[in-house]
DNA sequence: CTCGGTTTGTTCTCGCGTTCACAAACTCCT
DNA sequence: AGGAGTTTGTGAACGCGAGAACAAACCGAG
């Protein structure tokens, strides 16, 4: 896990909760468990339930909805439609967020061609690419610009939330661009650590090393026979 | 993170210590961060110097390489290339593992071609699709061949790591028949919950919700500001 | 050989996260 | 209305992980 814990509480009248990080974590998972069963018709589900599909342990659940409020009805359970709007408001995807991909090599379209974020609140608003080449090609739709439009786009769009799809080479120039553009959230997809200011979040995701992980444990079970 | 904790010791002579999971997560950011390193020239560097290069804290790093043993030399730090491979071979990545890759649409495709497997460890031996029409492709310079075939290949090329990219639907019961086939470490894409044996792991990659975990902070910010 | 400077390995403490267990609260049936 | 059954929300206990701090160990100069 991201060093990063419980977020210090901002001085906001509102929404003075702060959400412990793990927990914050596994909202999305709750959303999209509430959705499914949402989707097959169930109108109300026990904490159980919920926790079931999500692959929790119940208590956890229970608990990490306690930090949003009390929405349950004991003896009953939660709505599952009213439950699931609280999340969303809570996460903060109850509206659309602008997402810039940077990088439009084979995993850059991939994302860009990936449905799920529209249906999750986000918004592809732009496609950028230092190659040239690239220039002339729309992906999903979406033409794929230079990597120069990249503060206009912020600037136009509001733009808060970066994906990085580069060569790990040029994965710090690209966030400190990003960065000195305004954008203060980044999804890195290169293999490599970003250095940023601390009031941008980056959140990374490596396959590499997930399937290291997965080959540790892998030998261990080997040498275990 | 998943529910798992430091893996139980099993009774095996050699190999006697257990590595707390959250270790085990940043050793292949250590071993990245080596290379890196190694390439750059350095052939020594004080816990100090990795540390920078993993972004991680010295003391946490240390103590992360104490639980391998004691590889390093005090007053001087430790010696590269030989750090490197002892970590390679304590997360087993010595020897290339076989891996499958199930689901050849967006994503399917650009993990096939993506390089940086090869070079960590892994080589992907088989791409499956239950869709006959992908079956006349070559991707990445490997056959696409029917799902129907990974009985056999895992058997054929002893596979003990599968990757899911098909749509969620599918996704269980896709596990279902990696499992059954003898699979016992999943790394899964689609967005869903996979129920398995408790022997096998699965680590799942989720793009929404890293978004989505993005947005929250990027909420708090702006209602902060 | 000794001493100062450097860096590791480890101990200790603190805080977060998970889980158990139960009182409070609600429904439904009689 | 009352009681049995159900389920939530939370207090408390416990274990793991993070980081500070320091003694032990090593190097090189003199
Ligand atoms: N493809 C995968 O499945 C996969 C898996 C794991 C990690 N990754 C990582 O994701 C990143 C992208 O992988 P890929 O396979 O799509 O690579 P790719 O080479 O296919 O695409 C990279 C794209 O980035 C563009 N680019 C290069 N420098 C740029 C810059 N400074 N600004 C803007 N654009 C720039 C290139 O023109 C290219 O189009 C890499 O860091 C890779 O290690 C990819
Ligand atoms: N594309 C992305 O960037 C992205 C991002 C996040 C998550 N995902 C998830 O990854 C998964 C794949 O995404 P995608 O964009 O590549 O989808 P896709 O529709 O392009 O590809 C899915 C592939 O799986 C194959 N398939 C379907 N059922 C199958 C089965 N039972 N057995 C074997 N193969 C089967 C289909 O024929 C298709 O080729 C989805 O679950 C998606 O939600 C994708």
């Amino acid at each position: 896990m991201e060093t990063r814990h419980a977020v210090t509480a901002r001085t906001s009248p509102e929404s003075a909760r702060d959400i412990p990080e793990a927990t914050v974590a596994r909202l999305p998972i709750y959303l999209r468990a509430l959705t499914t069963l949402s989707e097959q018709g169930t109108s109300t589900c026990s904490s159980e339930e919920l926790a079931a599909a999500a692959g929790v342990n119940s208590a956890k659940l229970r608990k990490d909805l306690s930090y949003l409020g009390s929405y349950g009805t004991r003896g009953v359970g939660y709505d599952t439609d009213y439950l699931r709007y609280q999340i969303a408001r809570e996460i903060g995807v109850t509206q659309d967020w602008p997402v810039v991909i940077v990088g439009i090599g084979n995993l850059g379209q991939a994302l860009a061609n990936y449905s799920g974020f529209r249906s999750r609140g986000f918004r592809v608003v732009a496609l950028l690419d230092a190659d040239p080449a690239r220039h002339e090609e729309v992906v999903a739709g979406i033409d794929v610009r230079p990597f120069d439009h990249l503060e206009k786009i912020v600037r136009d769009h509001a733009v808060a939330i970066g994906v990085i799809a580069t060569p790990a080479l040029a994965a710090q120039d690209v966030a400190d661009r990003m960065v000195a553009f305004g954008i203060t959230s980044i999804l890195n997809f290169a293999p490599t650590v970003l250095n940023v200011p601390d009031q941008v979040d980056v959140r990374k995701v490596d396959l590499s090393i997930e399937l290291q992980i997965l080959a540790y444990h892998e030998q261990r079970k080997a040498a275990s026979a």
